[in-house]
DNA sequence: GGATTGTATTATGACATATCATACACTACT
DNA sequence: AGTAGTGTATGATATGTCATAATACAATCC
């Protein structure tokens, strides 16, 4: 279910974790559902454990997902947070781009018209 | 003119780049003026002369500078071009947050209203 | 000729990313 | 008990980027 981009400059594990959150956030997976584990998710990738542990850390790190020695890796309870989390990162993303346009000279009407293409196309 | 923000985590030599874009876009600096030397700008910002030279280089090859070998540094001609990219990359920040947005499952209206206030502030 | 300019090269260090190879402890199943 | 699969931890190695440092060379200006 995760897939990842090698052209992409963003790191292996980092899409990884963008993926789990992804995959939570669209419904796809739900709290205390088991997540692929570390050497499966290697093989099916392609790429080495090693990167996949580092990915499940940072998520155990921000609770997000917990483990369970011998058993696997799970969805944590409180990951409706994810929703919060990314709502939260994309109005930073909002604000980023809303500064740098007016330091451009563009109106909010140009933006919005943006927005509005941006938003209806596939 | 150009200031380094030491906390920025985006590199020194990119950190100049943006600093003589912003400078050109802003009306502070016309095509054919004389940049800070490499040595100069090293001087003032602290920093080492090769990471200058690495941000002009760059410059250079985007046709945004010329070098004179024994003069300077100067704005190019066609620096006119610097607003217009710039849109380009605003436009390009937009499309990036309206996606992540849309698929977080936000509507255009809460976009506006972001985007409303973050462009009112400060 | 001396000072300043841009340009080029090599070396070094720090850091992040990713791989590879092990090792250990726990769990599940036969 | 044994085997396989789980997470976890730890080194070693390689690569790439960023930044510094130290030179060297050619062109320009006064």
């Amino acid at each position: 279910m995760i897939t990842l981009e090698a052209s992409s400059k963003t790191p292996i594990y980092e899409q990884i974790i963008e993926g789990v959150k992804a995959l939570v956030m669209m419904g796809k997976m739900h709290p205390h559902e088991q997540l692929p584990s570390v050497r499966r998710l290697a093989r099916e990738l392609g790429i080495n454990p090693n990167t996949v542990q580092k990915a499940y850390a940072r998520l155990r790190g921000e609770n997000l997902i917990y483990s369970v020695a011998g058993k696997g890796d799970f969805v944590a309870d409180n990951a409706s947070r994810i929703r919060d989390m990314k709502r939260d990162e994309i109005r930073e993303m909002f604000i980023a781009a809303t500064r740098a346009a007016r330091d451009a000279g563009m109106w909010t009407d140009e933006i919005f018209q943006l927005v509005d293409e941006a938003y209806s196309s596939r």
